[in-house]
DNA sequence: TGTCTATTTGAGAGCGCTCTCACTATACCA
DNA sequence: TGGTATAGTGAGAGCGCTCTCAAATAGACA
């Protein structure tokens, strides 16, 4: 199936050297376009394809980049969109810059030797990105020893000063989503959290809790609950929430507040008039709702790909390490907030 | 940051050859047990890798299978988690027979020539699986020069008989769920199908006109909308069917049966008990929306596993092509199509 | 103690490419 | 006409591994 085909081969049929047959493939100037043209033909006519082993091996590098997403699949599936979308940008940018995207997806437990070893063979991959990193995760141990540059998507737990990542202010994200409760007139703001380990869950806590403080308003600790960033659990977690008589919900994700807003509906209360919901990341169950959500839209895309360019930057070495890039969020009014839209959005830039 | 460390060096460090150190990392039996012991210690001390390249230049074989899935990033990211969900299944069976996933999203147009190649490259993977390709699509003419083995999830266009393939009996899935509707009473049973270039849609529109004849009903055109397999497209179908009087819908899968109750429900009907729905897939969408949707139940996540071990089974020679794997599937009963579920579940093994 | 077998080890070729260096052919100028 | 620059080409080494084959060593037995 796999007969041998080389670079000598081409040459012979072609009359010409097995250099002159590698310039071809590399597009080099310095062949004459008639010589070009005759060892293009004779490629195309024998089906001929370059050995990426072979060329990896003296070029040092695979043109591959790895993408590590070690969230559960169960997550990984059910917060709508979000991963598919970072997914859809990591191979739009990767596809375009040329390179190849190999996809390790789900737990990655400490005695998974065989994928450690994998990952971290400097060899198979130019680069690593990891999306959405736990900080209690194995590989974070291993980070040091990597033999390759890599990029995380959403701040890192720590040495964030010398990590390269590309994220979304969501401190300061949250501090305007839960600011607006307050401006609605909202007291009893309620926050469901996203799963703890992963940044954006903790910072989007951050914020919650330092709108409330500048505005002079109590942090109670009962109507916090902490989730993980899907349905069910938002729901649940709603439900818990509802003695605690809240009458504003700040989630974590859109998918957490769809959850919340089921609960919310089945106790017989209405929103936006007995409760405010505001969710975060503008993903499709945010408009597919009812009522639809006013949220935190996050460039998710744009998370992927931006992780992408830096990366192929870091391998090319365009750019020295650390880098961060941080992307601008946007508040958007929906119905489920209760605000009059007169101005129907209000738009923040975070950095 | 990769500095050259080789069989070589690590062999001169532990007083053994270089063909000893392979030996170790290959899992020989030929080494004494010492040996091993004192060479392993040097790796893990040295943390060295063995080069990816150099083992698959003269190996002929790199581990790694490709994941091609040519759907648009619009449908592969609005049809609910489908893909997703595949995605999830490949990645299990792949990671667990120890190789690495090569993944490809999205168009792909007849003059990416740098994809194509890297597609057809026989040496970076060892075999490919291909994701609902559709008819139309430029790699359908390319299959036939392809210089390694690859499966594809879904029943192909053309050359059915000869191509390795994972699917379900979706004509038979299909007749199944019209015959259901046909059960209850209904007489004027519409469908939006699916996007046409992908044989899943193609065979749910065959089942479904041949339970109507089957049972001596009309098929009428002004009851069959194409739609692609999303919410939105689904919406605007059911929009269009709906002057036409429809009784029952058999959508070609949730997230278009998703949009069409929508539409079914704005129009002021009651479902099930103006009109019955029947969806396809039984993803998330399906108990998220009031009424939950009755549904075909397919393993999605089987299908994709099914099709990396069928993948590397092939790559290695355990069996020869062609295969064919038909998964079963089932029809769930819920309140969407009105059926009195004293036996809440119809159950049907396709195959 | 020597012979035979089994186990463990090493030497060396070669996988298919790139890249440097040297060489040839052509063009240009004085 | 000779000298020099330049475009185009070929030879050959070497990337880091595996694998065959032969050699060395150890163990078993008479």
């Amino acid at each position: 199936m796999k007969e041998s085909l080389d670079l000598e081969s081409i040459a012979r049929k072609a009359g010409v050297s097995r250099s002159t047959v590698s310039r071809v493939i590399n597009d080099s100037p310095n062949v004459s376009e008639q010589t070009r043209q005759r060892v293009l033909a004779i490629i195309e006519q024998e089906n001929f394809h370059p050995n990426a082993a072979a060329r990896a091996l003296v070029k040092r590098r695979t043109d591959i980049l790895g993408v590590v997403i070690p969230t559960s699949s169960n997550v990984f599936l059910s917060d709508n969109n979000y991963y598919p979308l970072i997914l859809a940008g990591l191979n739009d940018a990767i596809r375009q810059l040329d390179y190849a995207m190999l996809m390790w997806l789900g737990e990655v437990t400490q005695d998974d030797q065989h994928l450690m070893r994998k990952l971290s063979n400097p060899h198979l991959t130019d680069g690593l990105i990891f999306v959405s990193l736990p900080s209690d995760h194995p590989l974070y141990a291993k980070l040091g020893r990597l033999r390759q540059p890599f990029v995380m998507i959403d701040r890192p737990f720590t040495d964030v000063e010398s990590t390269n990542y590309v994220s979304v202010d969501n401190v300061r994200a949250a501090e305007i989503a839960t600011e607006h409760l307050i401006r609605l007139g909202r007291r009893r703001i309620a926050h469901i959290t996203g799963d703890m380990t992963i940044t954006d869950a903790y910072d989007r806590l951050t914020g919650y809790k330092n709108a409330l403080r500048a505005a002079g308003l109590p942090v109670d600790d009962s109507l916090i609950i902490e989730s993980t960033f899907n349905r069910e659990t938002g729901y649940y977690a709603m439900q818990r929430l509802l003695p605690h008589k809240p009458d504003a919900l700040f989630a974590a994700s859109d998918t957490v507040a769809a959850g919340a807003l089921q609960a919310v509906l089945e106790a017989g209360l209405r929103v936006p008039d007995d409760l405010s919901i505001v969710g975060f990341d503008d993903v499709d169950v945010a408009t597919q709702v009812t009522p639809p959500l006013t949220t935190v839209r996050q460039p998710i895309r744009a998370k992927g790909e931006a992780a992408a360019r830096l990366l192929v930057d870091l391998v090319n070495h365009r750019v020295s390490a650390p880098q961060h890039v941080i992307l601008p969020t946007e508040l958007v009014i929906r119905r489920s907030c209760g605000a009059t839209a007169t101005t129907s959005r209000e738009v923040m830039s975070a950095q």
